[in-house]
RNA sequence: GGAGAGGUGGCAGAGUGGUCGAAUGCGCGGGUUUGCUAAACCCGUGAGCUCGUAAGGGCUCCGCAGGUUCGAAUCCUGUCCUCUCCGCCA
């Protein structure tokens, strides 16, 4: 959320950003509840500050009649005051719907629009897009995990459904193989590991800017409890500061986690989504930074830097995007994708996304620091990047790793982690 | 799953209806003493919101949400979490 405050004081600039981002609040509304609310919440205090006073002076009432009297006065009260805690509640919970409603402001050099046109390519990585000779003719993942027995598809619709899948064989130990170069390479950057929940609480789901019910959620809830399955371990290990004030000393906080991913995808489907590219249940390991406002966009570089580390060492070409306004969606200020270059689909797939969400996701989260011997505490800054999502990841590196010899190369990154240099067909 | 105990300030731990935003100890900050350090002693020390130029005032917060009452840390209900014992289990 964005500061009430701050909303009343940059009406304009926030209205701005709103339409620039596609998003649809009703800031005009708010600002009038706002200064409606502030209102009545003085009168509010007022009313308890009588009430207050009518309450003290009963215990010192010398003679019963008297004593009658003022509570009879304090009845009195506090039915004036109940009436008018109900108008601010009810002020409140409008209020609190809207604010939510709007997003965080973009960073000023984000570039503006509302189409994929609008993304702007910032850099490359540094592996070339493989060359194959005129007559091969490069499989999609879908069509090597038949062929080497890594992927089944079939198996996982009849067990749960279309969009899941089992891992096989090699893939097993590929996927493996990644989070653990992924962990290993986060732990020698500061880094602390974890292995998050795979659900969390409503609470903490809208706490990172995420809606567990509805329409369009991507959220799986279960039923009869508070419970959803997370969508990304964002969620959880931003929730590890959920109402939480710590000392600043404590800071940066740099963890990652491993967790698995639940989304249900809806109204996602098409041939650009075949196979791992967009799935119900996919295991993924997250970056997450809690640090100083200061520090957050230094931070937001470090994290790209780390994921164009681990792509280029995967040998994956890529693309760096700069994401347009219009696609920010509603906690970050600023986002850059890596977009791996999938040589089944011959385009460019998001396989990374980072974003800094200054103090959006911190307000709701009421995650805070304070400086020791300073007055006061301050709303952190909270980042977070894929270092690794493995089922694109996979795709990825089995696509691009295929030879005309009719294997399929693992990266030399992954060798430490692999019994196998290569996959070859099976029988 | 069954039975019990408990959740209070940075920590430990008092507090069972008004004088409690909360004793005391530790910690922390400042000071006195001291050649320096330590010890001892003295003073101070939660947060959010709000009014005020300031001094200073007001409201809220004792896991969370409700309820009873003129008044709740204290009584009642629900809920979450922690601990102990039993059962079960990877």
């Amino acid at each position: 959320m964005l500061d009430r405050k701050f909303i009343l004081e940059n009406v304009d600039a926030v209205k701005l950003n709103c339409r620039n981002r596609n998003v649809v609040a009703d800031v005009d509304r708010f600002v009038e509840l706002e200064l409606l609310r502030r209102e009545k919440q003085r009168e509010v205090e007022a009313c308890n500050q009588e009430a207050n006073a009518v309450s003290k002076s009963i215990g010192k009432c010398a003679t019963p009649e008297e004593r009658e009297a003022k509570k009879e006065e304090g009845r009195l009260v506090r039915e004036k005051l109940a009436a008018l805690q109900q108008v601010v509640r009810e002020t409140e919970a409008e209020l609190d719907r809207i604010q939510r409603s709007i997003p965080n402001m973009a960073h000023p050099d984000c570039p503006i629009g509302k189409d994929d046109g609008s993304n702007t390519v910032v850099c490359y990585g540094k592996t070339p897009k493989p060359q194959w000779s005129e007559g091969f003719k490069p499989l999609d993942h879908v069509e090597l995990g038949e062929k080497f027995d890594l992927i089944d598809f079939e198996s996982g619709a009849r067990v749960a459904g279309a969009g899941f899948y089992f891992l096989k064989n090699e893939a097993v130990l590929l996927e493996l193989a990644l989070e653990q170069f992924a962990i290993n390479k986060l732990v020698k950057k500061g880094f602390t590991p974890t292995i998050t929940p795979d659900l969390a609480k409503n609470s903490v789901l809208q706490g990172t800017g995420y809606i567990p019910r509805g329409n369009e959620t991507q959220i799986y809830s279960i039923e009869n409890t508070d419970l959803s399955l997370i969508a990304t371990a964002e969620i959880t290990l931003g929730g590890v500061l959920a109402n939480e004030t710590i000392d600043a000393d404590r800071l940066p906080l740099k963890l990652c986690g491993v967790s698995h991913c639940f989304r249900t995808e809806a109204g996602a489907a098409g041939r650009a989504s075949r196979g791992l590219y967009r799935v119900h249940q996919f295991s993924k390991v997250e970056m997450f930074v809690f640090c100083r406002p200061e520090e957050s966009e230094a931070f937001h570089q470090e994290l790209l830097a780390i994921e164009r580390e681990i792509f280029d060492d995967l040998e994956v070409p890529y693309q760096v995007v700069d994401t347009a306004t219009g696609d920010l969606g509603g906690p970050a200020y600023r986002k850059y994708d890596i977009e791996a270059w999938m040589p089944g689909r011959d385009a460019y797939g998001e396989v990374t996304s980072t974003s800094n969400c200054t103090d959006y996701q911190a307000r709701r989260l009421n995650a805070r620091f304070k400086v020791k011997g300073e007055k006061g505490t301050q709303y952190l800054h909270t980042l977070n990047g894929t270092a690794v999502a493995i089922s694109r990841a996979l795709l990825s590196v089995l696509e691009l790793g295929q030879r005309e010899d009719g294997t399929i190369v693992m990266p030399e990154a992954l060798r430490p982690y692999l019994p196998f240099e290569r996959i070859v067909p099976k029988n």
